[in-house]
DNA sequence: GGTCGCAATCTTGTTCTACAATATTGTCCG
DNA sequence: CGGACAATATTGTAGAACAAGATTGCGACC
């Protein structure tokens, strides 16, 4: 993973990256409320600790927190799921054209080979929740490819998985091979070093992607507030 | 010890909004430590509220903290500032991109005229602290005329301010009155409705600033980690 | 029967104390 | 002068305690 670190986590730490594994993988549903005094006890921690991590998924915009109410899972309105495509778009454009651009460096090739190795050998029977997993790999493996630090701090903000994990159950099997196979040009396009390529492939993904959005139920998304 | 009447916000908020400001205008310089008990101590808060908005504020880019060091103001290094403004290019973009294509809408034209009046408002004699207030606003302006709330959110953590004043030394006059100009001609862009003219010369405009920071002298920046 | 008000209860907001873990500083000795 | 080691300072975490605001349930009243 992208978080060698020492082994020496603080506990906030730790409890922040258990919390939000469990939202991006469900264990937490969107809208569920996340009590203090029962998560101190099923993990062990203090309420304080667990508190400072509240704050920061709240940073992260994984949870909401309101006063007096407490934590609970965010749950995206629709407009928020647009905007934040909207911007994902062009975070990820900028991404594939960093990339794109230290493709010549070897070092920065072959990390970035590695880290979409597994897309490449296409799997055979898709499920949603492989595709999740795919689809998630691989947008990191442009992020981290671009080897600009700042825009893989900032793009955790984004939540893909939140949106994602929303809309799993309208996501249609033919949607996903088509994603698939956009995944791969953009891939090619990355290492062939063509920045306008890169660019042009990832924003006519998000924006098809976006697109699909309309086509949800709308019982996947919050009510406006 | 007083008890703060009716803060209608939480007073974790509070802290984070009076350290972030303390931050943005130099009362806590870049690097400086900040002591958990002595700040406590100033600000009448306990230990635990300080933590929690310590977290939000390092969530934020705007402190670091290190374990069992605590935190410190962030000091950008170089490479940092480069990063971050590759970002901002494309996020200020696509909020022009935005804000010019809602100008059509009288309400929202409205509110940026009046956003950005200040600006257009010609100051005659420029301090290095009136540009930075002047540039805030601008900024500010055109995020808040998107439209997009995701956007806004996100585009705290870049820190322009923070990257300014780490180089607010070094900003010469002539840069100031220039990226004064440039802004009036991004504004009339916007107010235009030319989507392309808006992110070029938003583009062009980070584009000349981010060319600046190469010739500050580096002991601006934090040494590399 | 419905619903409005109010009290009982739950949950979060905040502070305080305590102690463990780690970093920093100061001192002594070679 | 420099390195080992003790003393000190600061942060990390836990837990209790109480206040403040939300939620729920119950009973009175229409």
């Amino acid at each position: 993973m992208s978080m060698p670190q020492t082994s020496r986590r603080s506990v906030v730490d730790e409890l922040a990256r258990r919390l939000s594994e469990g939202v991006r993988d469900s264990r937490f549903m969107p809208g569920q409320r996340l009590v203090e005094a029962e998560l101190t006890r099923e993990l062990g921690v203090s309420r304080g600790s667990l508190r400072e991590a509240f704050r920061r998924l709240a940073s992260d915009g994984l949870i909401e927190i309101t006063p007096h109410k407490g934590a609970m899972v965010r749950r995206l309105t629709f407009t928020e799921a647009i905007e934040l495509f909207q911007v994902r778009i062009e975070l990820e454009a900028l991404a594939a054209r960093l990339a794109a651009s230290v493709m010549a460096d070897h070092l920065a090739r072959a990390a970035f080979l590695a880290a979409i190795e597994p897309i490449r050998r296409q799997v055979p029977r898709l499920s949603a929740d492989a595709y999740i997993e795919e689809n998630r790999a691989f947008h990191d493996a442009i992020l981290a490819g671009s080897g600009n630090a700042q825009l893989i701090g900032i793009s955790r903000r984004f939540q893909l998985p939140l949106i994602l994990s929303q809309v799993r159950a309208a996501i249609s099997l033919e949607a996903m091979a088509a994603s698939v196979a956009e995944h791969r040009g953009i891939a090619e396009a990355i290492l062939s070093g063509n920045e306008e390529k890169a660019t042009g492939a990832v924003r006519q993904h998000l924006t098809r992607a976006m697109a699909l959005l309309e086509a949800v139920p709308k019982s996947c998304f919050a009510e406006i507030r």
